[in-house]
DNA sequence: CCGGTCACCTGAGTGC
DNA sequence: TGCACTCAGGTGACCG
């Protein structure tokens, strides 16, 4: 579920709670969701200190440190991962349904000391790394620039440079990391363009119209602290975001703008929704 | 290079 | 109530 927004959130969110605070330890109850060994990974966290939770594009950063040398965790939530804090689950009641690793942080009141991952599809993935792996890992990831650090002609550029559908291309994290299925309909509508338009097409002021309004809407959606669609949370509850969505979701009703009903299709395989009228852009 | 489809999982909602 | 079916914020593998 989490986009950017979402993952921004999470991960201040994080921060807040965990960072200076040291891993007292830590238990997978189920493998599936980590890369790699579960056992190397609960070795390779214990006893280190949070430096700070950071987002790299959709995936949650954990910098870690144990004495002198450095550490990392990171997390994709892909479709439903969370983040909540609990009791260490191995004594009190057991792990509940949908949780699957824990992390007991140090300093915090009994009850509510350990970070607990939960995912209810089982789509994400946890992995840890040695200061060295993690940036081969990451460099491995192609990642592209953020939307909040790209040059207008940078993103004319990049987007010029490919083929394909405008709404797929943004849906690339290669291209642009962090936007999703949400921010991509909702970005291409504030920009009054056509999802299966082809990047040729576009503009220099086109594509600089796309990353501004990129920009506001991602902003704004933090500020909200997200869109809670189904079941989004971070550690401090719910986003609203989802209040302000002007065409996804809202397939069948009108447009915001023009008052025409808003079409969704399928598109690369993703449901996506449009005005027919603001965002016809004479393009096909 | 590109697009389409499926797979990975579980749960919620809908229609019969 | 029950059942069958569709859909979901992501991504990667596979195939033509």
């Amino acid at each position: 579920m989490p986009e950017l927004p979402e993952v921004e959130t999470i991960a201040s969110d994080l921060d807040e709670v965990a960072a200076g605070r040291i891993i007292e330890k830590a238990a997978v109850s189920f493998a599936g969701i980590v890369a790699g060994e579960a056992e190397e990974l609960t070795a390779l966290v214990e006893g280190c200190r949070v430096e700070a939770v950071k987002r790299l594009g959709k995936w949650l950063y954990f910098s870690l440190q144990r004495e002198s040398e450095a550490a990392a965790l990171l997390v994709h939530l892909k479709m439903t991962g969370q983040f909540h804090l609990g009791p260490w689950p191995e004594e009190e009641g057991g792990w509940l349904r949908h949780d699957h690793a824990a992390f007991k942080l140090s300093g915090l009141p009994a009850g509510a000391d350990t970070l607990l991952y939960r995912d209810i599809r089982k789509f994400g993935r946890l992995r840890a790394f040695g200061a060295q792996q993690l940036a081969d890992f990451v460099a491995g990831l192609g990642l592209g620039p953020d939307p909040f650090g790209l040059e207008a002609e940078d993103f004319h550029q990049r987007l010029s440079r490919r083929k394909g559908k405008l709404k797929t291309l943004l849906l690339d994290q290669s291209l642009v990391s962090g936007l999703g299925n949400i921010y991509a309909d909702e970005s291409l509508f504030a920009a009054g363009l056509c999802p299966w338009s082809s990047p040729a097409e576009l503009t220099a002021e086109d594509s600089a119209r796309l990353l501004a309004q990129m920009r506001l809407i991602l902003r704004a959606a933090i500020e909200a602290r997200g869109s809670t669609v189904s079941n989004y949370q971070g550690l401090k509850g719910t986003g609203s975001y989802q209040k302000s969505h002007k065409v996804y979701g809202r397939d069948g009703s009108a447009c915001p703008r023009c008052g025409a009903l808003i079409e969704r299709m399928l598109l690369g395989g993703r449901s996506t929704h449009y005005c027919p009228v603001c965002q016809a852009g004479a393009k096909k």
